[in-house]
Parts: structure tokens; C-alpha cells; sequence
DNA sequence: AATCGTTATAAGGTATACCAAATGATAACT
DNA sequence: AGTTATCATTTGGTATACCTTATAACGATT
């Protein structure tokens, strides 16, 4: 199933999208795909359909799959859901950081400052990835990571255009000062609270269109 | 892709897990099914590929796939998620419901109320389903019924033993009772409550084992 | 008798071919 | 000129065949 070439073309595919090789409203066919990744049809079938499964390509119609077109209401959605299930993630959390944990958030949390400055910004979206991956982890419920996974997957397609400037990234830090300092205090009613907030400001700071 | 024998296959799957013909440890083979559904692995392949995906199958190696085996942190973790969720779109559906989607959800309340002491419970658990739908649909997010519906699908497999005897129905039934009126006054907050209360009450139910 | 290596078989992964239906272009008609 | 009917082509759905390798049975060796 997640074998070698059905994985290999839902990669492709997800890489072209982060990288807008592929745009929302995009058609795509399951033969011009084989042809371009060089395969046959099967695994690229399957590709497509765990990547409509999952909301990143959707079938208009009998014949039609496109790239997913989100609307504004539905980013709004998103990060709405996000919010709730990274706040809930961040509850649970914080009742079960250790203090090794704790070492291993801050030294992330030390890195994004490091590199915040820097013009090249690819470090810093990695690490931020990592930082709330951790915290994910520490909640240690594998079906709410599932949860928080497949909606971050179906903001892919706006995921390269977020928060770009310095300033948004300070406001972002600060956030994460705060809650790593919840986390240190295992309070998981403030760590819901701040974590929730954080990821709905995320959607504001987002420059849309 | 959700075509005719697609589709035809998954459904049966679900069905025999539902019915209990499939048990959780059960072992699934794509050719087996293929020949008793009376179709080739294609269509067969697809729909085990998404009730994998789903959570409803497993594969537990290269070559094995397998009914899903929850096991008694997992029940409780779904549930948990299910609390949270419903919860939400409680919540959400509060603030927008209408005088005729009250009427709508009192009407399934009284029917409840109606067969609950009848000897087969099958028109009660349809209600009871029908009686969530509809919050979830007044909730207006797609993605977030989404959500639920995938974790419910996930407790396919012990549904059939829930909540059995008449004492758990009335205590069922009180809490829909409960639930209507805070979404008569449009409490948002007490809709959220309740239900996440109504929801893990479930789990405490549940005759496991 | 237990363990390890060999081998046959089964099972998922992939390629290819065919089918039916949706789609879009072209032509016919009003 | 606009609308509708016709038809070729594209496309997803399905069937089938082959490949690779995991799995398990079996036998040889100790």
C-alpha cells in the first residue's frame, strides 16, 4: 500500500503543489501522470485517491479531478478546526511533559530565534513544524495526531504563502514563549488557551489573495 | 472512484464488520473478496485501501491486512476525540438553529422517547444517529462532520454491543432532553458541555468485553 | 527433537488492455 | 446566430496477467 511507487507519486504530487508546480483548479489525469512520473496507471490511481481521501485533490465531476480550490470560508474553517485540536493536544501535553521534553521544546523554541532574522526563512518553517510536532508527540494519542496531520495536509496548498514577514514571526515567538511556559507549569487549561489562540492568530497573519 | 463496485465492496465489508461476520483480527485478502463479492481485486483493492485508510482495516505487516483490534485505551481515546468534537459542533450549531430545525430535533427526541421500551432497539439507534446528524448539520462544517464521521466509522466494530439495556437509554434520553433546551436558548457554552458529557457517558455504557 | 536453510506457494504491487460513459467538438437544424 | 443532436475522443472503472517477495511448510543437519 504505502509501497514504493504509489508513495513515491503521492509524494510528487504533494511536492507539486507545495512547490505551485501544481495550482488550485488544476486538472490532472491519471494517464498524463503515469506518463510524467514514469509508471503505470495502478499506482498512480491510487495516489489520487488517497490524496482525495485526504482533501488535496477533489473530483469535481465523473471525469474531473482537480487540484482542491479552498475558499475563504473554508481556510477560516481549517485553521478553526486546527485550533481546537492543537488546543486539545496542548491540554493533554502538558499534564505529560518531562523535563526532558521540556529541554528538547526549548531548544527548538532557541533555534526559531536564531534563525528568525535570517532571509531565507526555510529553517524557521521547518522548526516550527518540529516545535509543534513535539508537542503532538507528548500527547502521545496517535488518532488526534491523525486528526491535526490530515488537516494541516489539506492547507498545503496555502501553506508556502503564510506568514512571511519578521514581525509576524516575532508575534509567533512570543506565543511560543508563552507556551512553553505553560508547559513548564503543566498547566494544561492555559497551554489549551494560549496553543488555540496561536493557531487562530497563524490564520490572521496569513495575507490572503 | 466512489463507483459501483468500489463502493459495492466497501459497503459489504462495513457490513459484514458491523454484523460481526468479520471479527477484529480477522484476515483479508484482496483475491479472497474479490471472489466472494463477485468482482476482480481492482475494486476490491480500492476499498480495502480506504478502509485502511479509514482505520477499519489494518495492515499489520507487507502481506497481512487485517480487521482492525481496538483496544480499550483506543475505545476510550475515540471517544474521548468524539466528546471533543461533537462537542465543538454543538457548540457551533447552538448559535444557528432555527425554530424549524428545533421542531425537526424535538420530533426525533419524541420518537426515542417512544420506542425506547420497545424489545427490538434497532429504530432507536437510527434515531439516535439521526438525532446527532442533525447537530452535526446545523453545524454547517463540512470538515468537522467529516471528522466525526471518520472516528465513528473507526468504532464500527464495537458498536453493535453499546449501550444494550433500558436504564442506559433513559439516562440517554434525559441527556437529549437536557441538550434541546440549551439549543432552544441558544446556549452555546451548555450545548458543549452537555454533549462532551453526553458523549464520554456513552463510553461509560459501553459493556466491554 | 530442535533449529536452520531451502523451496513452494500465496499475496500484494504493478503493468497493460478493454469497456462504458462523460466530455467536448462538430454538424445539423430551427 | 443560437440551440440541439451526433459522434469521436478522452477518461475513469474494471479485468487480467505477470512480477517480486513475504510466509510458511518441509526437510536436512546437528
Amino acid at each position: 500500500m504505502t509501497n514504493s511507487l504509489s508513495l513515491k507519486a503521492r509524494k510528487k504530487t504533494e511536492e507539486f503543489i507545495l512547490q505551485g508546480i501544481l495550482k488550485a483548479g488544476d486538472k490532472i489525469t491519471e494517464r498524463d501522470f503515469a506518463e510524467r512520473l514514469g509508471m503505470s496507471r495502478a499506482p498512480v490511481r491510487e495516489a489520487i485517491r488517497e490524496l482525495i481521501g485526504v482533501g488535496l485533490l477533489e473530483q469535481v465531476s465523473a471525469r474531473q479531478i482537480v487540484v482542491r480550490q479552498l475558499l475563504l470560508s473554508e481556510v477560516k474553517e481549517i485553521f478553526s478546526i486546527r485550533a481546537m485540536l492543537e488546543g486539545k493536544a496542548a491540554a493533554t501535553a502538558a499534564a505529560r511533559f518531562r523535563t526532558q521534553d521540556l529541554m528538547k521544546l526549548e531548544q527548538l523554541h532557541e533555534d526559531m530565534k536564531r534563525v528568525a532574522s535570517s532571509d531565507d526563512l526555510t529553517d524557521y518553517f521547518d522548526l516550527n513544524i518540529q516545535f509543534h510536532k513535539v508537542i503532538h508527540t507528548i500527547a502521545a494519542s496517535p488518532r488526534l495526531m491523525n486528526l491535526i496531520d490530515q488537516v494541516m495536509r489539506e492547507s498545503l496548498v496555502f501553506r508556502s504563502r503564510s506568514l512571511a514577514d519578521h514581525e509576524n514571526i516575532q508575534k509567533s515567538i512570543e506565543e511560543h514563549e508563552q507556551l512553553v511556559k505553560a508547559f513548564k507549569a503543566h498547566d494544561n487549561e492555559l497551554a489549551s488557551i494560549l496553543m488555540a489562540r496561536h493557531i487562530e492568530g497563524g490564520f490572521n497573519r496569513l495575507e490572503l489573495l
